[in-house]
This record gives structure tokens, C-alpha cells and sequence, in this order.
DNA sequence: GCCAACGTTGGC
DNA sequence: GCCAACGTTGGC
């Protein structure tokens, strides 16, 4: 079992939106980074649920695995803002997971607080310029993390 | 809205 | 294979 963190602009899809539907497939990632660790995502993961570009950015819930990686239909629909022409039909260049609501924090960790715990400090999200919107936490990160959260 | 940082593309 | 140009992300 593995700890990933995801990120998600509000505006497109928050916290309420997946608290709401309860499962939603995370499509459209166009990262290769960002991909290869939604393809090494197992069922039952736990995900943090990140809020990015928007008034205060921060972890907002938590949600976990529910279906492994599979092609990610929107990269073959030309009505997609993800269409990509160039990927291979017989091998999708793009995967997308489907993740289930887990629960919704109380009140965020925001990114000022997330920067402030030493334990945090080599994550990619606290670092400056970072764009990677799935990454991997550790067992002591997602420790760290749990132990400031409630729910 | 601005701009720094970064990933990707494409010319060479 | 290098690297400049470009487009996008994301904090502020």
C-alpha cells in the first residue's frame, strides 16, 4: 500500500465535487512523470487531495485507490480539451486511475503550514517552480501529514 | 494578472 | 543530441 498526492484545481474539480460523485476516473494528466506514478498506483492507495491555483492552496481531504490504471479515454476524444492525436491507438500514450472519496478535512493544511514541517521538506510540492501534479509521499510524510489533519 | 520555473517541441 | 523558443503550471 502505497501514499500518493494529488492535485486539482478547485475551479475544475474540488474536494466537494468528488465528495459529491464519491468516485471520479483522474483523467487528463499530460506529464510523463506524472503518469509513470499513476501506472504504479495499486487499489486501496490513500491519496491526499491537494487544491492548487486558487485563493489558498493546500490538502483538502483525503481519497484513495479505486481502480487501477487503464487508458485514459479523454487523449482519443478530438471534443477533449485532453485530445492528443499523436497517441498510438494500440499503445495509449496517457493513463488515467479512478480514485473514491475517503473524507474531507476540517480545515485545510494550506501550502504556508505544509512548508513550515521539516518532515515535508523534500516533498516537490513545498519546492519552488514545482508542477508535478501527482507524486509519491512516504510513510513518514503522510505520519507527519496525518498528525496536523483532522477529519 | 504577473511572472518564475519547468517540460516539451522542433530546428539545426 | 543540443538548446532556444514556446506553452503551461501554479504561487503570489
Amino acid at each position: 500500500m502505497a501514499y500518493w498526492l494529488m492535485k486539482s484545481e478547485p475551479d475544475v474539480f474540488s474536494i466537494d465535487d468528488l465528495k459529491r460523485k464519491k468516485k471520479e476516473a483522474w483523467d487528463g494528466v499530460r506529464n510523463f512523470q506524472a503518469r509513470n506514478y499513476l501506472r504504479s498506483m495499486a487499489v486501496g492507495d490513500q491519496v491526499l487531495f491537494y487544491h492548487s491555483s486558487c485563493a489558498v492552496p493546500g490538502i483538502v481531504g483525503k481519497a484513495k485507490v479505486s481502480k487501477p490504471a487503464f487508458p485514459d479515454p479523454t487523449q482519443f476524444n478530438p471534443d477533449s480539451d485532453y485530445y492528443d492525436p499523436t497517441s498510438p491507438p494500440d499503445n495509449p500514450r496517457w493513463s488515467a486511475v479512478e480514485v473514491a472519496f475517503v473524507s474531507k478535512l476540517k480545515a485545510p493544511l494550506t501550502l504556508d503550514e505544509l512548508k513550515t514541517i521539516e518532515a515535508l521538506s523534500s516533498m516537490p510540492l513545498v519546492k519552488r517552480g514545482n508542477r508535478l501534479s501527482v507524486m509519491p509521499v512516504s510513510s513518514a510524510e503522510w505520519a507527519a501529514i496525518a498528525a496536523r489533519t483532522a477529519s
